[in-house]
DNA sequence: AGTCGCTTCTTGATAGTGTCAAGATTTGCG
DNA sequence: CGCAAATCTTGACACTATCAAGAAGCGACT
């Protein structure tokens, strides 16, 4: 299953090298040939499933959405609360983090690739879930997404003090408790 | 003064040159060559004043933070107002993209770099300028904070819609109105 | 004046990268 | 069985960062 010249599944196992590269050393080092060693293929495998090293991080990127979207799904059907989603949405980014770093770096992406534009797309929705329609104007969308984010951004990239970094849900938490209307659950039944 | 063997000030021309590169294609695709090139000398001239890539780029993010530090204390010190001060972050980024692009990516940085520490200690200290040093706890500086790095960092991968992207200082304004205990500014004279 | 030391920059080489073209191998289908 | 298409390899090219060694200019001290 292995060394044969057809591998199989080629393409699953190059992503998945690809994953764990990521994870050890981040997007900017990542090589494709590294990746086709890891795999036990040719150094010029790789472009024959992506095209270029975008089309594999693409790839990644998708997945990546496929994912974060089913974990904040799973943290809204589960709870019902919207802060959870938020919760959800950082601890995605820390547990996930070798997908997470690619997903919203634009400029390593094919962009057009349909795939990862449905993926986009899901995630996003599920993002907004918790939320009523028609009733909540784009801002408090706006802010609790930025708010969310942001706070993931800045504790990947070592921002925070050690407590906070130490239990970061904890601080979402909290941090979450600052928005005013704080969309989705039935509002007024929140503290 | 262009073609003497001493520049006369290189370090500076390499740091603009990097900076102008930067803005047009960003800093993955950044070459230390480009820029010596760029600058008119030798691909190896970089290196004797910033010891490597990192470097060059540690030295921009500096300058970036220093920059950043002085627009949001201008900010401050011309309305007042905590609010204002956010807009001015996010005008920032959008204005200084080269430099905001490359400050908050401590894998391309030295961050053991002293000169780097100082610059990020003081936009971290300017930021907080406007709250109440004893009164605020951690959580609403970590909201603020997260609010709107998170809203610059989206904006600037081109999440939002046209509406936003277009006016993207009216959209700060609207998404930091839903903080409800809005640091700094006297509470109450707010709305 | 001269020469020594130091900073600044250049030249050359090395190892690694992504991408492309051409060929080899395997599979599936008629 | 045989052929076409998909899959993977090999080889090459241009480009990159980084290092070592040398050249060029500057300043200071005798």
């Amino acid at each position: 299953m292995t060394d044969r010249y057809h591998h199989g599944d080629l393409r699953r196992a190059l992503i998945e090298a690809a994953v764990t590269a990521l994870g050890e050393s981040g997007p900017g080092s990542l090589s494709l040939r590294a990746v086709a060693k890891r795999t036990g293929v040719s150094h010029a495998a790789p472009a024959h499933h992506f095209g270029d090293k975008a089309g594999l991080l693409t790839a990644v990127a998708t997945e990546g959405h496929e994912r974060f979207a089913d974990a904040l799904e799973r943290a809204w059907s589960e709870t019902g609360d919207f802060v959870e989603v938020g919760v959800a949405y950082v601890r995605f980014a820390v547990d996930y983090r070798a997908y997470f770093e690619v997903m919203f770096r634009i400029e390593l992406l094919h962009l057009d690739d349909p795939d990862l534009d449905r993926a986009r797309d899901r995630s996003n929705r599920v993002l907004y879930a918790g939320m009523d329609e028609e009733a909540a104007e784009a801002a408090p969308r706006l802010a609790a997404w930025s708010l969310v984010h942001g706070f993931a951004v800045l504790l990947m990239a070592g921002n925070f003090d050690e407590e906070v970094a130490a239990d970061p849900e904890a601080a979402v938490r909290e941090i979450a408790a600052q928005l005013n209307d704080l969309p989705g659950a039935d509002r007024g039944d929140r503290r």
